[in-house]
DNA sequence: GCCAGATTTGTTAGCGCTACCATATCCCAC
DNA sequence: GTGGGATATGGTAGCGCTAACAAATCTGGC
């Protein structure tokens, strides 16, 4: 039985396997020859003693520490989860291993939380967003690191870049939904000024709607969290407020499905008396009276590509930057009229 | 301008602040007496450079690790964020940070996860549920940290435990359920052989429905991702195999609002001839047409009250093992006859 | 049986930082 | 001014591991 108030080493291995600690350490990591007869005698030390190897000191030794910090705002909006589960899936086929930081939307916090990941010395950052403060850019840039920003192509990354244009997939909603005969359309969407995606779908939207000489009606703004329940009281109140809207652009599926309960329980006639979308394609519309018209934020995808883009810049050495851009798909479901 | 080639060390700032690397370290830390030109000089020093520590090397020189490990079953189902989001707000107060690694509800992968952790020295690990391999509860056993198990007080804790009794809970739920006139109950949940925490649910149900001389009319488990469509569909042929269920007992919030839907939208009399009741207390809830009832699984509290354990049991040194058990309210919402 | 070449194992020197202790500097009472 | 307690800074060793090289051991062909 071994101490248990001391945590062992590789040289407590070492010595119950009878071998050197450098045996010992290629056999843990499988690297260099070793004959199979020390291997078994190793891993047999190795188990009985329950000996746990530590990263710390092999990363130091080694400078190489096969950490991927990903920073993305959020965990509680369905969005980034699926971004991770795309992360994972390509980073378990490497010796990679994603650690999560969140922003919860804060600049300054996405700062700290970069400051803390650089700090362990990971080998890529993958971050939502390309709006940071200029410290954070500046230790992007410094951190000789392959860095992915994800989610938005619409600006300058500092490296590479994986995403979709926000305010292409603005536009092109606005595009359908006018094509549609809407012409009363109101935006109902979460008040977060640091939501840049968010407020770049609005642009696009509202400036394709004055390419076709419309404005919108009117703009709501909400915070707070439960977005299916604000979704119907907002919506309530502004198709009470202003009888003559005819569509309703939410910002997310979320709210925009708390607006469909709502306009199917009222009574309303959708799509024919008034439209919806949101914008997400979270499976959550599957399961709802009838599907509400969005896009696909292409999260799996944006997930996978980065982490493709890290694997691959992680064993190439130092490739170029490289934007990669996806395109979501308009899914119209039953909430807007078919032309 | 830095070399961009090399990465910096404390001895870089050391060099341009002119000082020793033990006092730019002493500045960096906030530990020690350094008189304030000195540290004004080093802090100008190593905002230049652009220096990040490199906590590697500091945490295997001093054997410290601020590192708390977070071992979840998974992301995408709304509990765990909460739980996450309970154990960041404590942390935050503290020098130590969350890291997350989740599991799959696979318990080999829950294994890997463990080990990789434990590699990294972490000053204490918080993980979901009571049941692991052996292998785990040998190196969680061995760590020589604080270990607290989350989620669950149903079984025996390696070490400390915060959550709730799962059977308890369905066994109250039961109660309500009979004392509200129901007798064609049945139950609808997930197909997942590692969910412990449902399967006690489930157990305490049944027996207190055993009490009542009672047995469940059906069970039925689906197995896939989105929730609220299997909840509408299941329902839907539940339903219409069996008309006289009069109670639906869902294994969580997310089906049990599909069926609440579906019941809606086909105009069964809820609660009046079908009751129905999910679990979690999710704030999804809020925005449905009826709220469901359900039971609040204390997330926010469980991941506030582990992170404080560690947090106490990584100042005060070893404490004793502890078990925390907090209490879920029925929330009986709109579906459960009144009585 | 012996040597070249392959294979397997060991030795040494740090990785970048912090603990610990030693030294230098300051400040004021007397 | 000078001693002595505080305050401020520096030197040294080593955390546990791995890269790089060195040494030892094993092949088999003649």
């Amino acid at each position: 039985m071994p101490n248990p108030k001391r945590t062992l080493t590789l040289n407590d291995v070492s010595e119950v396997a009878g071998v050197s600690e450098m045996t010992v350490s290629r056999v843990l990591r499988n690297r260099g020859d070793v004959s199979p007869a020390t291997r078994e005698k190793v891993l047999k030390a190795a188990r009985s003693l329950g000996y746990v190897p530590n990263k710390i000191a092999g990363a130091l030794a080694s400078q190489r520490v096969n950490l991927v910090g990903v920073i993305i705002p959020s965990l509680s909006n369905m969005v980034f989860p699926e971004v991770l589960t795309g992360i994972s899936e390509v980073l378990d086929g490497t010796a990679l291993q994603p650690v999560v930081g969140v922003s919860n939307y804060l600049p300054d916090r996405e700062e700290t939380v970069l400051y803390e990941m650089l700090s362990w010395r990971p080998s890529g950052i993958i971050i939502a967003g390309l709006e940071h403060t200029d410290a954070s850019r500046a230790m992007l840039a410094q951190a000789n690191v392959p860095i992915v920003e994800i989610m938005d192509i619409d600006g300058t990354p500092v490296d590479s870049a994986v995403g979709i244009s926000h305010r292409r997939a603005g536009r092109q909603m606005a595009e359908a939904i006018v094509a549609a005969g809407y012409r009363n359309i109101a935006f109902l969407g979460t008040q977060m000024p640091n939501d840049h995606r968010a407020r770049k779908r609005l642009e696009g939207f509202e400036a394709e709607l004055a390419r076709h000489g419309l404005t919108l009606v009117e703009r709501a703004f909400y915070s707070g969290s439960s977005a299916l329940l604000k979704g119907r009281e907002m919506t309530e109140a502004i198709l009470k407020r202003n009888p003559s809207v005819d569509f309703l652009y939410y910002s997310n599926d979320m709210i925009g499905a708390g607006g469909l309960l709502y306009c199917l329980e009222a009574g309303y006639d959708v799509p024919g008396k008034i439209g919806l979308a949101g914008f997400n394609g979270v499976e959550l519309l599957d399961g709802l009276p009838r599907k509400l018209a969005t896009m696909d934020a292409c999260r799996l995808e944006i997930g996978r590509r980065s982490a493709e883009l890290i694997s691959l810049k992680q064993t190439n050495g130092k490739a170029a930057p490289e934007v990669i851009e996806l395109f979501p798909v308009l899914q119209p479901g039953d909430t807007i009229r078919r032309v």
